[in-house]
Parts: structure tokens; sequence; C-alpha cells
DNA sequence: ATAATAATTGGAATCATTCTTGATCTCGCG
DNA sequence: CGCGAGATCAAGAATGATTCCAATTATTAT
């Protein structure tokens, strides 16, 4: 566990390699953000974010790293119907809420020892490799 | 004019108004083609299927169309990650299994008398205006 | 019937995401 | 150390689903 670059305050540790995936810097910096920001940014609010440390990033390859943290099980891809997608870090199986009106998203856990197969009829058979729960709506006004 | 499932008629009739919705010739055809052809169409395979019957029709009508039926509750939309939108007439509360070896989407009810207030650790306050629950995986190989 | 309103159409525009191509970096090996 | 293969990156072009727009047509209310 080493702080790649000297240079820059390691908030937070990221070790140079993680389930197999070489962390680059730029894979360092993508997946900083999503540990430090933890509102679910899309990755255009990543690029955004990352400019700060490293200002030649291109999106393509904030688009490119989001998508090798993904398939390595190290984020989440979150979709709301077919709006940009946005990404977080908590790896626990949980769902999450959309504020209407605040527009914020707050992730919902499972109450503890239930699962989801507790309350659907699964097909006989069925091997569930992903589960995507969303759910929207707002808070009463009182 | 074939009907797919031989237990549904090809012609289905629609009433003129629906849920406060003036149902045009275009809106029927567009609700005729989801409720005989329940395998979760998008919009592009409803604007195919369509054109038998409307062959002037444009594909900006049947997302019209397609999104007023949405809106008045008549029909639902569903997403998977971020690829074309969905429709499909059943409008109990239910989830959706998307089988990644053949492409199918299965309806995936609740279990009689159980809710996803059951499992998930809702925010108090929340009001929930509408739930997505998705799942993707494959059978089970024997 | 006539005016006002809503719906439809075809094409252009949008916008998130992916692709392409060439440059750059990293790692293993002599 | 230095070289080559394979990754990774950058910039911009391309894609594709969806939405917007302006003009036409249909429906409804007066």
């Amino acid at each position: 566990m080493v702080s790649i670059n000297p240079d820059i305050p390691a908030e937070i540790e990221i070790p140079e390699e993680i389930s197999g995936l070489r962390m680059t810097r730029q894979r360092q910096e993508v997946y900083r953000t999503l540990m430090q920001q933890r509102n679910h940014p899309t990755a255009n609010d990543v690029f955004m974010r990352v400019k700060d440390r490293l200002p030649h990033i291109s999106l393509a390859t904030v688009y490119n790293c989001l998508e090798a943290l993904v398939q390595h099980d190290i984020i989440r891809q979150v979709n709301f119907e077919r709006e940009s997608s946005r990404y977080c870090p908590n790896l626990s199986e949980h769902g999450h809420f959309y504020d209407e009106v605040t527009g914020v998203i707050h992730d919902i856990d499972f109450k503890p020892g239930t699962s989801l197969a507790d309350v659907l009829n699964l097909p006989p058979g069925a091997v569930i490799d992903d589960v995507e729960i969303t759910l929207r709506g707002k808070f009463a006004s009182l």
C-alpha cells in the first residue's frame, strides 16, 4: 500500500492493483473521486472533478476508467430511467431512492436478514447476476 | 393480420378514451400492439409492427403515443441499464428478469401479501411514486 | 361551420456514450 | 539498460435512441 505520487496528499490510499485491474493514475483519480464524493456523480461530474488533479484527462478516458472499474466489481453503475449513468463505490447490495424534488439520490439498504427473494417469485432455476432496485418519490411535506 | 398468440384475437376492442386520454387511431394501434405482443418491445419494435396497419405512422408518433400512454398509467416503461426503453401493458406491480442468454424478459411478480417495504429500509417520510426492479441473470444449465 | 386545441409527421437536433486512430506508457525479457 | 508487445490514453468523429421543431391535419367546443 504505497502512495503512488508523493506530490499528492493521499487522503485516500489506493493500491496499485485492485481485483486484477492495474490502477493507473487516471483510474486512481477516478476511483478517488468516487470515494470522496459519494453523491452518485455522472461520468461528466467525475470528469470535471478529476480535471483539478489531471488537467489533461479526457472524457473518453473517464468513461474507460469507469467501465474498467465496473467490470472489475470495484464500483457500481446506477441507472435511473434513461438518464446519464451514475456511479458509486458502495458495493454492498442496496437500492436507490431518487428524490424528485431535490434530485438527491439516497442509498437504500436491505433490512438485516432479508433479501429480494423473500418478496419476489423468482422463476425456478434462475441465477441472478445483478439486481437493480430504483425508487423515485419525495418526502412527505409536513 | 396474424395474431402471434392464437389465444389473443388480432382485433382487440379499444375504447375511445382511457383514463382521460383520447384514444386516437395511432394510440389505439400502439396500445393494441402492446396488448398482443407481450414481450416488452422497444419503441422501434412497436413502430415496425404498427406500420402493418398504419403504413404512414411515424416513429415520432409512436414515441408520442407511448409517452402519452405511460403518462396516463395505461402502460409501463421498462429500462435495462441504458438500453432502449421497453414497454409493457402489465400494470400490476412487478419486476423484470432479463435472461442474458436468450434476451427474453420475464415478468416477476411479488409473492402474495408481500411488498418491497418488507425488505427495504425506506427513509422515514419517503413517498414512493415509482418502483423499478430489474434482475439480470440466466437459467442454471442442468 | 369556425375557431381553438390537440395530434401527427418528417426531418433536424440533442446528448450520452462508444468508437477510431495515433501517440504514449508499462512490463517482461534478453 | 533497451526493445517490442500489449495496454492505456487522448481528441475528435461516429452512433443511436430519443426529443424537438415547424408545418399540416384532425378533433372538439362554441
